[in-house]
DNA sequence: GGGTCATGTGTGAACGTTAACAAACCGGGT
DNA sequence: ACCCGGTTTGTTAACGTTCACACATGACCC
C-alpha cells in the first residue's frame, strides 16, 4: 500500500480511502491511485484489515453430511449468496451430529473469528448446541425448527406434508401410511406432524409409522413390511419423508409384486433430480433450497449489521407439490 | 495476549512460545501460561498471526456444482482432511464453468490470500484456467486429467471404464454400447477412452456413442434411442458414464418394454447410494471420493511445505467394480 | 476581509501477533 | 574463581491496515 501511495504521490491513508470508497476524495486523485494500484497489481491484505476492523468478512457454516441432496443444495445456495454479498464462507461438515461434534465445530469456527454463523442444524441436539452459542456471535439456524427461540429460516415442513397427504386423500384413498425420518430430526418431526394433522383433519384412521434414516436402504426395509399391508389391501397410499427412502420403497414394492400406482400410491419429499426418472416418476414435494440459502444469508447479514433484532425471526419458505405418476386413485375392488 | 502474560507473570513472547509449542520453555512456566489462558478463555487472533507469518492457514477450493454426488463427496473428504491438518477451507462453487467464471473464482480466493488451492476442475477449460495460475500459489487439481502438467489427484477413470466394459464382454456380450458424459469433461473423456480401449483390445466392433450431460434426463433421452437398438437385438449391453444417467436409461428401457438385465445389461459409474436400490440394483464402478479428498490435501500440504516438487505428481486412486443385478449374460436366442 | 463550513489530504497511533536479537541464568569443566 | 555453551526469558521492531485527529484549501456569507 505504501508503494501505491508513493507512485500515486499521495499518503497511504488516501489509498485506503479510495479502496473503501470513501466519498471525500477528489476524482483526479482517485484515478491516480487506481492507476497505481493497477500498475502494481496491488491487493489489499485482508488479514491486516481484519486485525484493525475486527471483522473477518467470513461466515461460518456448520452442516451435516453435505453428501445428501438437501444439505448440498442448501450449501450451494448459501455459498452463492454469501459471495454475492462479499463474504467468505468457512464450512464444517459433520458426519455424526451430537452435542460434542457440534461443539467442536463451533469451536473451530470461533477460532476463525467468523462474523456470523449459519447452522444447518436439523437435529434437536444440534439445535440445542447451537442455541447455547447465542449472544456471542450472530447465528441463524437453517431448518432449525422452533428450538431455542433463535432466528430460523426453514421450509414449511408441516405444510409440505399436509400437501402430500391431502393429495392422496383427495384422490380417494381411505388413509395414508407414512415412512418417517429419524425421530431426532426436526424436519422428520415436521413432516410427521403435517401428515398426522392432515389425517386427523380428514377424520381418518392414523396407521402405524415406519421409521427410516433417510437412506434408500431404510426405505427398502420399511417397504418390505409395508408390502404385506399393501397385499392385504390395508395400505393403498404412502407418504415417504424423503425421495431416497421413496426410491427404496419403490424397489421393495416392485420385488413384492405390488404395483405403483395401481396398488399403492407414493409421495416423496425433496424432488431430487432423479425423482422424475424413477419407475414410475415420483410425485413429491419440492423444496427451494437455493431460496433458503439466500434468505439465510440475508437474515444473517441483517443481524450482523443491525445487531440482534428484538424478535427472533422465523422465515418460512413454502414447498410445492409436484404431481407425477406415482399417485393415482385407489383401485376400486 | 498481554493479559495472559500479566496473569502468568511472563512476557507476551513467552505466551507466544507456549502457543507455538516452542521447545525452550520450562514446564513450570508453560503450565502457568496454560492456566492463565484457561482462566481468561483466551484465543489467539488469527488475523494478527496471518499478518506477521504471511500464512492464512486457509486452503481454497474451486468446485463445480457441489450438488452432484461426486463433487459433493469429494468436497466432504477434502474438508475432513483439511480440518484434521489444522487448515481452514474456503469454497467457491460454480454453476457454469468456463475460463471467465473460473478466473473470477480464483481471483476471489486470491483476495483471501489462501495458502494453497484445490481445483476440482474436471473440465478442459477449467483445467486450463487453473494451470495458468501455477507458480503464484501451490495448486492441486482433482480429477484434472493430464492438463498443464500440474499435480493431480484423480480416480483412474480409464481403468474403471475398462473394468466395466470387460465385465460385460466377459459375460458374453458381443459388444458394449456407451452413454458418455459431456465432451469437455476430462472424466467423461477418460471413461470413453477406457471403454473404447477395452473394446479394441477385445477386437470387437465399437458402436456409436450417445452423449449426455450427467443428468438423469439426458440418460433417459439417450435411452429412448438405445431402446430401439435393443429391441432390434443390436444393443445387449450398455456402459453408462454415471449412475444418474443409468437411472434415466433404466426408466427409458422400462417404458419401452425392454427388460434389464434379460434384454440389456447395464453398468453405471460412481456407486451413488441409490444404485443398490434401483430396479434392478445397478452394477457400477465405485469411486473412493473420500480417499481422493485426503490424498489431495496431503499432496497440497506437501507442496506448501516443501515448495514445488520437481516432477508434477500424479496420484491415482483405483476404482472398483461393484457387481449387482443389472448385468447378466445375454439371452441366447 | 474575517469567520464558518465543507471538502480533501496527511500524520501518528493503534490492532495482536511473531521474528530477531539480547540478556540473564545455570551447570560443568578447568 | 573463571569462562563456556546451552537453555530460558525479555525487549523491540516489524507485518499492512484503518481510525482519530489535525491541517490545508477554497467557497460562502455577513
Amino acid at each position: 500500500m505504501a508503494d501505491v501511495a508513493r507512485i500515486a504521490g499521495v499518503s497511504h491513508q488516501t489509498v485506503s480511502r479510495v479502496l473503501n470508497h470513501h466519498p471525500n476524495v477528489r476524482a483526479a486523485t482517485r484515478d491516480r491511485v487506481l492507476a497505481a494500484i493497477q500498475e502494481l497489481g496491488y491487493r489489499r491484505n485482508l488479514s491486516a484489515r481484519a486485525l484493525v476492523t475486527r471483522r473477518t468478512n467470513t461466515l461460518g457454516v456448520v452442516a451435516f453430511d453435505t453428501t445428501l441432496y438437501g444439505p448440498a443444495s442448501t450449501l450451494f445456495g448459501l455459498e452463492q449468496a454469501a459471495r454475492d454479498a462479499g463474504y467468505f464462507i468457512s464450512i464444517v461438515s459433520l458426519k455424526t451430529i451430537n452435542r460434542k461434534t457440534v461443539g467442536e465445530a463451533l469451536d473451530y469456527l470461533a477460532a476463525q473469528a467468523v462474523d456470523g454463523l449459519i447452522a444447518i442444524a436439523p437435529q434437536v441436539e444440534a439445535a440445542a448446541a447451537v442455541s447455547a452459542l447465542e449472544g456471542t456471535v450472530p447465528v441463524v439456524a437453517v431448518e432449525g425448527g422452533e428450538a431455542g427461540g433463535m432466528p430460523v429460516v426453514a421450509v414449511d415442513q408441516v405444510h409440505g406434508a399436509e400437501l402430500a397427504t391431502r393429495h392422496l386423500l383427495d384422490l380417494g384413498h381411505r388413509t395414508v401410511w407414512h415412512i418417517a425420518g429419524p425421530v431426532d430430526w426436526l424436519e422428520a418431526e415436521g413432516r410427521r406432524n403435517g401428515w398426522r394433522a392432515a389425517l386427523e383433519a380428514a377424520g381418518v384412521e392414523v396407521p402405524p409409522v415406519a421409521e427410516g434414516d433417510w437412506s434408500p436402504r431404510s426405505g427398502y426395509e420399511a417397504g418390505r413390511r409395508i408390502a404385506d399391508d399393501a397385499r392385504a389391501g390395508r395400505a393403498t397410499a404412502v407418504f415417504v419423508a424423503n425421495d431416497q427412502m421413496a426410491l427404496g420403497l419403490l424397489h421393495a414394492l416392485h420385488e413384492a409384486g405390488v404395483r405403483v400406482p395401481q396398488d399403492v400410491s407414493i409421495v416423496g419429499f425433496d424432488d431430487i433430480p432423479e425423482a422424475e426418472f424413477l419407475t414410475p416418476p415420483l410425485t413429491t414435494v419440492r423444496q427451494d433450497f437455493a431460496e433458503v440459502g439466500r434468505k439465510s444469508i440475508a437474515l444473517l447479514l441483517d443481524l450482523i449489521d443491525t445487531g440482534p433484532s428484538a424478535a427472533a425471526e422465523r422465515i418460512v419458505v413454502p414447498p410445492v407439490l409436484v404431481t407425477r405418476s406415482s399417485t393415482s386413485p385407489p383401485a376400486t375392488i
